[in-house]
Parts: C-alpha cells; structure tokens; sequence
RNA sequence: GGGCCAAUAGCUCAGCCAGGUUGAGCGCUCGGCUGAUAACCGGGAGGUCCUCGGUUCAAAUCCGAGUUGGCCCA
C-alpha cells in the first residue's frame, strides 16, 4: 500500500494533478494503458484537427475533454482506440497571419518576399502554433498520441489529399469552369461560401433609371452595388407579375417609369415625386423583349453589347421588392451568372481578382469597386439615369479572416461538381448515426440538398496544391492530368524526384512538367480550399494510400466528435469527399455539441475579448474540476454556459470524494487494514445490512451510468455517479459505519467489512469517474483498489454485479430514509436534538411495503434516530387523533366531472375525514362544493394527515405518502442520563479537536458539573464516556485545556491533557 | 429573409415524445448539529412553465402565430 501519510490532507486539487503527472510519466502509464488493450477489439476515433491559430479557447477544451472522456471509456470497455490528434495547418488564415507579422498589405509583397520564404514562414507559424496548442492538450490531461500527431503539412498526408481528388477526378467530378464565386479582393482569391462571414455595414441604396427605346419612359431598377452598373447585360421580370407604366411629376416636369405594382407608391416616395398618374398596366410577360440604354454607355464602351443584351428577360429570382425589377449582370452576382449562362450571354466582368477594374471598366479603370461606386453614382447622377441615392444598413459578405467585404465575380474554378451526385450523398446520411438525432435529419439533410458544387481552388500559397496538369497553353479541363500520389509523381514528370523525400508545396511542384504524347503539361498554380485538406482525415490520419494495411482494416471512422458548426464544416466536407473519392460516408456515428458561451449568454468572442481562458478555469480549481464542470452539461446539440458557480460546485463534489476517501484512512493505519489483503468474498460472511445496502446501490448505479453512456449522455453518467457518492456513500454510509470503525478492537469482523466495503466502493466509483475526472480517480485508486493496475485507465469498466444486487433492500432503505428524514422534522419540532435519545417513535404504516420494510430494519432506524423503542402500527385506525385525506387521480376525475374536475381535485386535498371511506370523503368534499359529488374508489388513494398537536409528521417516497411517525418525547432519569453523557462527550470531543490531537492519542480528563443531579446523572456512563473520548482516566489536571460550557440549566467545567 | 435548437424557481436543469395537482440540485433564509467532511440535518420563502391564440373536460406538455438567444444558410 502507498505511504498514507503522502496523501493524508485535504483535497488540493493542484497537488493531486501534480502528483499524478508525475506517476504517469515514472510508470509511462499512457503507452502501457494502450499495449494493455492492444489486443482488443479495433475501434477508429478520428480527431477533426483544429486550426493552428491561437491557444486553445474554452470551445476547443470542451471538443477535447469529450474526445478524452470517451478515448478513456471505450479503453477502459476493452477497445483499442485509435487516439491519433490532428492539426489543420494549411489556410488562409495562417497566410494572413502571417502577411500581417510581415506587414504585407497585397500578393505583390508575397512575390517580392518570394514564394518559398513565404511558405517556410507559414510553416514556421503554424508549428508554433501547433506547440502551444498541444501543450494546453497535454495541460488538460487529454492522453492522445502526442507522438505522432497527423499534421496536413505533411507530404504523408497531403498525399491523402491528392489522392482523394483523384479518385473524384476518376469519377469524372472535376472540372474547371466559370462561376460567380465570393472573391476576397484583399486575399486576392475565391472564398467558400461556408467562409464568408455576414456582418451589417452601410451600403449605397440606389435606384437607376434605364432609358427605354422604343417607348417614352425607364425602366426602374434598385441595387446596392453601384459597381456592378457597368456590367448590366439585362434587367430581369416576374413574367407573372403586374407591372404599372407610371407618370410621375415632380418640380413641374413629368416622366414615364416602369415598376411592379406593389412598389409603386414606395418608388415615388423615393423619388420624391409630387404626383403620379397610372397610365399603363402589363404583366412582366409583356415587357420581356423591351430593349433599352445601357446608362453608362459612354463611360464604359466595352459595356455588354452583343446580341439579345440590354432588354428585359423573365427569371425566377425576381420578388416584388423595391422596384419588382432586377439590374441583372452575369459577370457578377450568381443567379445572374446562371441566368445568362442560359441566355447564352458572354460573360462580361471588367473586375479583377483585386476587386480594382480593368482596362474593360473604361473611365473607372484602375479604380477599387467601393471607390468607383461614388463616381459611378455621380455619372449616373449627370446622365439623367439615378432617381435616388440612400444608402442601407444590412448584412454584407465578409472575408472570414481578413474582414475585407466581398465582392462576387465571375472567374475561372475548379470543382468537385457534387451536384452530379447529390441522390447518393444523401442516401449515405443514412448510414450514419447521429446525437441529437434531430443534428442529421433536419438540419445536416437540409445543408446538404442546398449544397452548390465545391469550389476547391485557391488562388493562394499555402495550402495542398492542386495536382492538376494541363497542356501548355490549354485554358480548359479537356485534357488534364491529374496526379494521385507521389510515387505515379516520380514516374511522370519530366524531372528527377525523390518520392520520399520531395515535399508536395507549391514551391516544390511549380518547377515540375509532365512531357507526354509530345505535349507538355505544367500545373495548374492554384492550391486546395483547406477544408479540402481536413475532409480527407479518415484516410490520412491511416498514412493512406502510402500505407494500406490499417486502412483496409479501420476505414470508415466508428466516431466523430465535433461542434455544431460544423455541420457546414468538416461534417459536410467529409461527406462530399468521402462520397466523392469512394462513394461512402467516411464516418459511422456522429458527436454533435455546442459552443462555449459566456456566464450570461454571450457568445465567447476572442478578438472582442470576450472570453473565459481554461487556463485561469485550471488555476482557480483545477483541471478535474474543469473537466467535469464541462462534461457535466449535455453534449448534444446544446450550447454550455460557462458558470463559475457550477465549477464551484463540482469542487464540492470531488471534496466530498476526498472526504469520504480520506475519513478511513487514520483508522487504517492504526489498524494496519491493507485493501490489498481484503476483498469482499473474505468479508461476505461479516457484511452487515448497510454494507449489502450501498453495495446494492453500486450496482443499480453502475446499471444507470451505462445505460447514459450507450447514448453519450455523460452528463447524466456523472450526475449519477456524484450522487451516489454524495448522497448515498457520504451522507449515508459513512456516517452510518463510523461507529464500526472507531471500535479499537483489531480484530473485529465489521470493522474490517466495513473497511472493506468502502475501499471497494470506492474502487469502483473511480474507475467511473476515471474518464471525466482522470487525476483524483487515479490517486485515490491507487491506494483503496484491492488489486490496482499500473493505472486506474487499464481497469475494466465495471458491470453490474448480479451477486450483489438487491432491489428490493434498496427500496427499503428508501423508506428507512424518509421515516428518518420525518422523524428528525419531529424530533426539530419536539426540541430534542438528536444527541438526546428518545423513548418511543411510533410509526403508521400507510402499506404493507412500508411495514414490512420498517420492521425488517427497526434496528437501522432505532440507531439513526436514536430511540429506544419503535412502534409499528399496521392499523391506524389505533390512533383516534388521525386524519385521512385523498391524493386525487386525474386521469379518473377528469373524464367524470369535466370542467368541475379541479374544483374537486381541490377539495379532495383539503378534506379531512375521521374514516378512510369513500364515504366520509364524498359528504366532506359535497360538503365543500355544495353540491351532491359521487366518488368511485379508483379516483383517490388515502393518505395520513398529521393531526394537529401531535409531533410528528407524514413521510413519502418519491413524492409519495407511505405513512406518518410520531415522536414520544417524554423524558425519563434514564434519557436524561444519556443525553447528558453524550454532551459530555461532545464538549470533550471538541476539545480534543481544539488540540488537534490525533485520534488514537489517549487524554486525562478532569470534569465538575454544577447541578449535582446531572452529576449524579452523568455516573453510571464514566466508562462508556471514557472509551469514547480515549481517556485514560478521570482525575485531575493540572497542566492542559481548560474550559467551561453551558449545557441545558448547568455548566460544565472540563479540563484535558494529552499523554505524553 | 429562411432552417434548426433553446426558453420552467435567483442559477443549472428535469418533466414535454405517449396531456391529468410543476420537480431536483445549488443559492437564499430560519433553526439545529459538530472528531471524516470549507461538511451535515430539519423547516421556509421563491414559478404569469417566454407571449398570444387554438384543440381538449383538462395544456409546461399537442397545434398555430410571435418575442428573445444560439448555430446554420442567404
């Protein structure tokens, strides 16, 4: 056994985790936790890698402790867990990170720094970064295999990467085309849309006119992206809408505008116009064809011209909103995209990647968009064409990471076109399984119906790229080839590579050509969108394709766990990819949590500084008491509070642990009790009833705990494990077998069942709280287990023992509980204290359960309310002063008296009858109502009412009445006598521990009491007082504590001294 | 603007799926206890179950419309 002196103090959250640290690293216990489970049954946990940017926040501490938890679990079930982290290194977001170190402000200052210092620098920061976030990991007590993490830098896993595209290529889902996509002008490249982030700003609110040709009169047009004017090929109507010709007057000159019925008076207030007339009604159909002027014809000569553009078209995305016409430019915005690409319109975009216009942007050439928009409104201003300017407060795209707004564009991309196999990502949702279930079916289904095809280039650096070659001077996806690992690399560019040492960034792989059939191929520059790199985990976490074995064995992964934003994010990504590259949805169950949100609601905000850190979570009350405080809140779908209040309640929780833990140990010592030597089957033939008691509920405990953790609920899981020690072993175990304990007799049978008992209670309930609470589990298991592993993680999670199980002694005890409970309310109510026994309870048992129960435990009960005698009444009737009234059952009444029902219900509450008969009951309750109610017997049950003047009071078990105890509270010499022994022994105990003197050091004691009768009283209990108090006799003392106590009428002048 | 989730005591949540007298823990308060326990025991206060409407004899629960918060999408 360890040294108890070693652990012998209060609970100190800081030194137990230190201590454990240090035995986990002397005993190497981690890696001997997974050879010990080698064998088991295989079990693939992928970790979703989180972004080496900044130190761990509460959201990414409560991802891993869940992730730690279950690890641990399904350990500790016999599984050997793939525990692999991962980190997603690649991304703009480093990119931007590190421009800014730089202080770069565009791509120029990239090209000029260099490609590869630029590359090696992002590299740099984000093995920085990974350091700090492993060492936080580590820090929190999260055991994965640090060793050898997957990093998606490496040439392993980006490998897996070009892989993956490849087999999509195979699949015929790559290619490159035109789309209107999110462009960050800053970042100079495509966004996802999944990375804009929408935040309110102040926008132009303009209406423009467009001059009609062959008629008198505009067509009216609204729009908050003035740039976008020059770009117009036509102007869009609901062909099923009804549109007004208008004439409108206004500083006495009149003209003729075109809008949707429902926008006209909303137009010309706009406008500001005096008057209107309606001259004309059409439907959108009609003015399908009308041709007009472009209104900056001038200042953009290159504006769209060809056939069929400047006139009116029907699409479907026009609403009744503004002016019920759609400036549309296919160059641009998306819908306008796909509408002109149906029109068969050329595309025109005179923005480039930069989001400043082309020489095709004529006047505004050179200028940035949001710059042009002023001028672009004034020219419209000069040509008669803008009826009004405002401006707007709404929700506008921003770049995710470097809050520059977005503009949309159209330019060239490649795509996973998974639009091509929507019918099958959806049936594969099927084969996973998700918590909350709601998570899958509503929302992930819903994401995935809507979702466009994968635009996974990035005009950027750093980042996997893309392992596409095209023939020289080729600007489509006809020919191409594309590359899947780096092995078929080595074979098929012109240069001679190394396949295991070369590293796959762009700075490598520009210089590479591929020469075939005599053409010559060069990569496309472009890298992976970095959600890419992440959707390939399952495989690349394996080393796959490099490595094939552990693939062909694990692959799809058994569990995810992630938050719930990610259902746009790496759930999803997983989904398309593993779709995509082996038509499989790439995981079997799914996690889902929510976020960390602040003590009143907020979302944590890093960059506003609104947050809570872990780490001063660790320092204000460790890291156990984080960990439980986290997993103690549901894991699926809802987001946590964080709570200060709720940390310091579990501290409670582990103190009370520990102080169960540490309330034996003196005893033991001085007993010399080995938890080694002992186990239960040694002491069965000893166990007294609350013994088999708690052992019982163990079981019951145990049974409740995995059922919540089949359903990754460990939260009730923990609930009811600390309930069980705060409750049950704590309040009622402990304080019941103390006096077993405290007999100094060595060699007595209960004491040691006793002992023996709670160390295998305690055993047990740490190898329980092992996976949540891993630290105070490991040290307290490390001295109370009767045959310890190496660590309490290789322990076997318990099952319930049918041995020991015992419903029905539980159920008992429950009702022992509640007389207690009842009695000492009268006990309060009578004035006597639990130290001063009492003669008589007597107790009405309401059911033959309760009696039955009661009886078989009169000497439980009579200890732990201290009485002499207990009373069972089976008839009540016995006692004249009782009172009946009935609990009402609704579900019967209901039906009978309708609307009457709860009237009754009350006044069956408030009845009280002398008889329990349906009888008495109905002239009470028609009595009440004033009306003539018939009651049939199933409507009501009976229950005892306490009768006025008499102490006692009525107990229930889970809200039911099961009968009513009455306290006898007359006083006899006899009573007195004991009482006054035990307050004796109370004053001496207490001065004992003013001392603090250890337990089994013997005292002199010396007493006088005033009244001579409690003198005389207190006599015939010297001995008994004197074992309590360890004293060796009762004399005189001259040299210790000396101090006087009121008790009752008297005093008490007690002097003690300890031996030497 | 749309979808999903949440809203019950001061706080954290249970009860809702299968309608029938709203519960627990913590906190507060009053009283008691004191050789494992910064602990414990007993009493008490504290609720328009987010709002409004509907279904029903009966709604925290089912349905509809809204409000607020979180996430996702536009």
């Amino acid at each position: 056994m360890t040294d108890l002196e070693d652990v012998a103090d209060e609970y100190d959250p800081d030194r137990v985790e230190k201590a454990v640290f240090e035995q986990w690293e002397a005993t190497d216990a981690y890696r001997r936790t997974k050879e010990h489970r080698a064998d088991g049954e295989q079990f693939f946990f992928v970790d979703g890698p989180p972004y080496t940017s900044g130190a761990a926040h509460m959201g990414t501490t409560w991802n891993k402790t869940l992730k730690d938890a279950y690890i641990r679990f399904l350990r500790m079930q016999g599984y050997a867990v793939s525990d692999r982290p991962g980190f997603d290194m690649h991304g703009l977001p480093i990119e931007t990170r590190v421009e800014g170190q730089l202080g770069f402000e565009n791509k120029q200052d990239i090209e000029s720094f260099g490609e590869q210092a630029f590359i090696e620098a992002c590299k740099d920061y984000a093995e920085e970064q990974l350091e700090g976030l492993e060492s936080d990991f580590k820090d929190f007590g999260v055991w994965m295999d640090w060793e050898r993490p997957y990093k998606t830098i490496d040439p392993t896993y980006m490998e897996a990467a070009w892989w993956g595209f490849a087999q999509a290529a195979e699949r015929g889902l790559v290619e490159k085309g035109k789309r209107s996509i999110s462009q960050c002008p800053r970042c100079e490249t495509a966004i996802a849309k999944n990375e804009v982030e929408y935040e309110d700003v102040e926008d132009p609110s303009i209406y423009v006119k467009f001059e009609l040709i062959d008629r008198e009169g505009s067509l009216l047009i609204w729009t908050t992206t003035p740039w976008t004017i020059p770009s117009n090929a036509f102007i869009a109507v609901d062909d099923e809408l009804t549109y007004h010709g208008v004439r409108a007057e206004r500083a006495g000159e009149s003209e003729v505008l075109y809008v949707a019925e429902p926008c006209v008076e909303h137009v010309l207030k706009a406008g500001r116009y005096e008057d209107y007339e309606i001259i004309e009604e059409l439907t959108g159909k009609e003015l399908i064809g009308w041709r007009y002027e472009h209104p900056l014809a001038e200042e953009v000569p290159d504006h769209p011209d060809h056939e069929g553009a400047k006139q009116v078209y029907a699409a479907d995305y026009v609403e009744a909103d503004r002016t019920g016409l759609v400036h549309s430019a296919p160059g641009h915005g998306e819908e306008d995209f796909l509408r002109g690409s149906e029109l068969g319109f050329p595309i025109f975009c005179p923005v480039g990647d930069d989001g400043r216009f082309t020489e095709a942007g004529g006047k505004y050439a050179g200028a940035f968009v949001k710059e042009a928009d002023k001028s672009i409104i004034e020219d419209l201003d000069a040509n008669d064409a803008l009826l009004a300017s405002e401006t707007v407060d709404h929700s506008y795209g921003h770049c995710w990471r470097c809050d520059t707004g977005i503009i949309q564009i159209v330019t060239d991309q490649w795509f996973i076109t998974i639009t091509d196999v929507k019918d099958e990502l959806l049936d594969n949702i099927e084969d996973s399984e998700w918590y909350p279930p709601w998570a899958r079916d509503n929302r992930f289904r819903d994401f995935v119906e809507d979702a466009p095809d994968w635009n996974i280039s990035r005009q950027r650096y750093w980042g996997t790229p893309l392992p596409i070659w095209t023939p020289e001077g080729s600007e489509d996806d006809s020919d191409i080839i594309v590359i899947a690992t780096r092995e078929e690399l080595a074979e098929r560019v012109d240069q001679e590579i190394d396949p295991q040492t070369v590293d796959l960034h762009k700075d490598t792989v520009d210089t590479l050509t591929i020469t075939e059939n005599g053409t010559t191929y060069t990569r496309v520059p472009d890298v992976f969108d970095v959600w890419l790199d992440s959707s390939v985990a399952t495989w690349g976490t394996l080393d796959y394709p490099g490595e094939t074995e552990r693939f062909d064995e694990l692959w799809p992964a058994d569990l995810i766990i992630e938050a719930h934003d990610q259902t746009r994010g790496w759930f999803w990504s997983q989904l398309g990819m593993g779709t995509a590259a082996l038509g499989e949805i790439p995981y079997r169950k799914v996690l889902m949590h929510g976020h960390a949100l602040m003590p009143d609601g907020r979302a944590m905000s890093k960059s506003r500084d609104i947050l809570i850190d872990p780490h001063e979570a660790i320092d204000r009350h460790g890291r156990d008491i984080m960990r439980l405080f986290l997993l103690s809140k549901t894991a699926q779908g809802d987001d946590m509070r964080f709570s200060w209040d709720g940390m310091k309640r579990r501290e409670n929780h582990l103190r009370t642990l520990w102080n169960v833990f540490q309330f034996p140990l003196p005893y033991m010592q001085l007993d010399r009790i080995d938890p080694g030597e002992t186990n239960l089957k040694d002491v069965d033939e000893d166990l007294e009833l609350i013994d088999e008691w708690i052992l019982a509920r163990l079981q019951t405990t145990v049974d409740e705990i995995n059922t919540a953790m089949g359903i990754f609920r460990q939260d009730r899981a923990i609930e009811l494990l600390l309930d069980f020690v705060v409750e049950d072993v704590s309040r009622f175990y402990v304080q019941t077998v103390r006096e077993r304990l405290w007999n100094d007799d060595p060699a007595d049978r209960s004491k040691l069942a006793a002992y023996t008992t709670l160390c295998h209670v305690l055993e047990q309930v740490t190898i329980l709280l092992a996976p949540f609470a891993p630290f105070i589990s490991e040290r307290i298991y490390s001295i109370v287990a009767h045959d310890p592993h190496l660590t309490v993680h290789m322990a076997d999670w318990p099952e319930p023992e049918e041995y020991w199980e015992d419903h029905r002694l539980e159920e008992n005890i429950d009702i022992i509980r509640a007389v207690e409970e009842a009695g000492a309310n009268a006990r309060q109510t009578a004035g006597r204290p639990r130290r001063w026994p009492i003669q008589r309870v007597v107790v009405a048992g309401g059911d033959e359960r309760t009696i039955e129960a009661i009886d078989h435990h009169r000497a439980l009960l009579k200890e732990r309310l201290n009485v002499r005698d207990i009373e069972l009444i089976t008839d009540e009737t016995e006692w004249e002063e009782l009172r009946y009234s009935a609990d009402a059952d609704m579900s019967k009444l209901g039906p009978k008296f309708g609307g009457m029902a709860e009237t009754v219900m009350h006044a069956l509450n408030d009845a009280r009858v002398e008889e329990p008969t349906i009888d008495a009951l109905e002239s009470a309750v028609s009595d009440t109502i004033g009306d003539t109610i018939e009651l049939d017997a199933n409507m009501v049950t009976f229950v005892t009412e306490t009768p006025e003047g008499i102490t006692g009071g009525s107990f229930a078990v889970d809200g039911e009445e099961r009968g009513v105890v009455y306290i006898d509270a007359t006083l006899t010499e006899e009573l007195e006598s004991e009482g006054y022994a035990r307050e004796l022994i109370r004053r001496i105990q207490e001065m004992r521990k003013e001392l603090d003197l250890e337990v089994d050091t013997r005292i002199q004691v010396e007493f006088t009491v005033e009244d001579d009768r409690v003198d005389q009283l207190i006599e015939p209990h010297l001995d008994f007082i004197g074992q309590e108090v360890r004293a060796i006799d009762f004399g005189s003392v001259s040299n210790g504590l000396r101090r006087d106590w009121e008790v009752e009428e008297t005093t008490f002048d007690i002097a003690i001294e300890p031996e030497d």
